[in-house]
DNA sequence: GGTGAATGTCACGGGCATTGACATGGGTCC
DNA sequence: GGACCCATGTCAATGCCCGTGACATTCACC
């Protein structure tokens, strides 16, 4: 078949950037093994060659986030809060780059190795901030699972089909000014200045908070 | 037909309540319209009488959930942060009971009356607190998201199959004690004490965070 | 008792993940 | 060079799912 031949061989790295490729492109739930078959030219079913399942491929999409995601970091400084916030920022792009695909990486552990250095990074600004061993462990696990949960709600956002993701923020710009007088009043009293739900400043105000309570409890934790 | 005569008439009310059953039961993915039509004894299809769509009944899902957090909440005190913390753990605690529902909930703008309850709440707390209107908007938004988007992973978390689950949890426990020797020192030095990722303490660690910060700044706006 | 709207049922179309049987082609060993 | 094997790709089929449109039944109201 001539077909096949002309075709370059199918590989995981191969199918992983179809992947992305398909995801960005794609409305909501778009990432499925026909559409990443289509866009390699290949049958669907040829993927099970490289990937168990659904799952699997998963994984190794979300830990290619993680790649990327630390991909061309600046050393660790001398500040280590500065460079936790580096790190969630990064993961935070990262995540809003590929929506489709991040909306998925909050709950599962990859378990590979990109995972394993930005884990890593993490635990060390923890222990340079003068941590005991069981409180940067705690804190790490607090902050990271924090900028997951959060970049992948913002990304599941995105991720929305446009048309359910337009009902939703207009919800918060529309709905909520026309609420039955005096029942909300601190709605009412708010409303005009409500950021937006996408607005990309909330997760840096999170963030901030974040920092600032671990900074305060450093120092507490030093002499 | 007997059949149909037996059977109460289907609502709203009921087809939530069976989605709530069934979700309870189920393993990961089990909220179909198929599983809710036979917990009723009711055509599958019958549920599109009462809900146009999947969305639509997932809403209404959602709203349910605000609604039971909502459900014998204490009044508000005179300490605005107890009353954000209480909030925060209703919903979080709720979100555990109901995991299949919950996993979807940290994204979606449900635009009902619970929710706009609860909204009008923490607004409340960040007014009280001393916050001039603009900084209490945001602050209620980031606070708020930062709940849900916690509580909805640990939800999803909580709502993986149980196979997939046990692995990542175990990936923590195993995997991550007996990665190549001097790679990851930090990862050594703390892999003995490392929290596990369903440990309620987390989020109670998360919140204590947040709301640190959002006292020491409620401090500093004040006079 | 008659009528129209609301509700339930049915058959079906179109997607999807996954499996198992089969084909093919490149590399290996004699 | 030839026989053989294994990795890879293809195909057909299964089983589940959401959602639609045509049809039947029930109920409230007149």
């Amino acid at each position: 078949m001539a077909e096949r031949r002309a075709r370059t061989r199918l590989s995981p790295e191969l199918i992983i950037d179809a992947a992305f490729r398909v995801s960005e492109r794609g409305g909501a739930q778009s990432l499925t093994f026909q559409a990443i078959g289509a866009e390699l030219g290949a049958h669907p079913t040829a993927l099970y060659r490289h990937f168990r399942d659904r799952d699997e491929l998963m994984l190794a999409l979300i830990d290619a986030l993680h790649a990327e995601a630390l991909d061309g970091a600046p050393e660790p400084s001398d500040d280590w809060a500065a460079d936790l916030a580096e790190m969630a920022r990064r993961t935070h792009r990262v995540f809003l780059r590929h929506p489709q695909v991040a909306q998925f990486s909050g709950v599962r552990t990859a378990r590979r190795t990109n995972e394993f250095r930005k884990v890593d990074r993490v635990i060390g600004c923890m222990r340079r901030a003068g941590f005991t061993d069981v409180d940067a462990a705690r804190y790490y696990r607090v902050f990271s699972d924090f900028v997951l949960a959060y970049a992948a709600q913002d990304a599941a956002l995105a991720a929305l089909d446009p048309r359910t993701r337009e009902g939703d923020l207009t919800a918060w710009q529309v709905d909520y000014r026309i609420l039955p007088e005096g029942r909300y009043p601190h709605i009412d009293a708010v409303s005009g200045v409500l950021p937006a739900l996408d607005d990309p400043a909330n997760f840096e105000t999170a963030l901030e908070l974040i920092l600032d309570a671990l900074r305060a409890r450093a120092e507490r934790a030093r002499p």
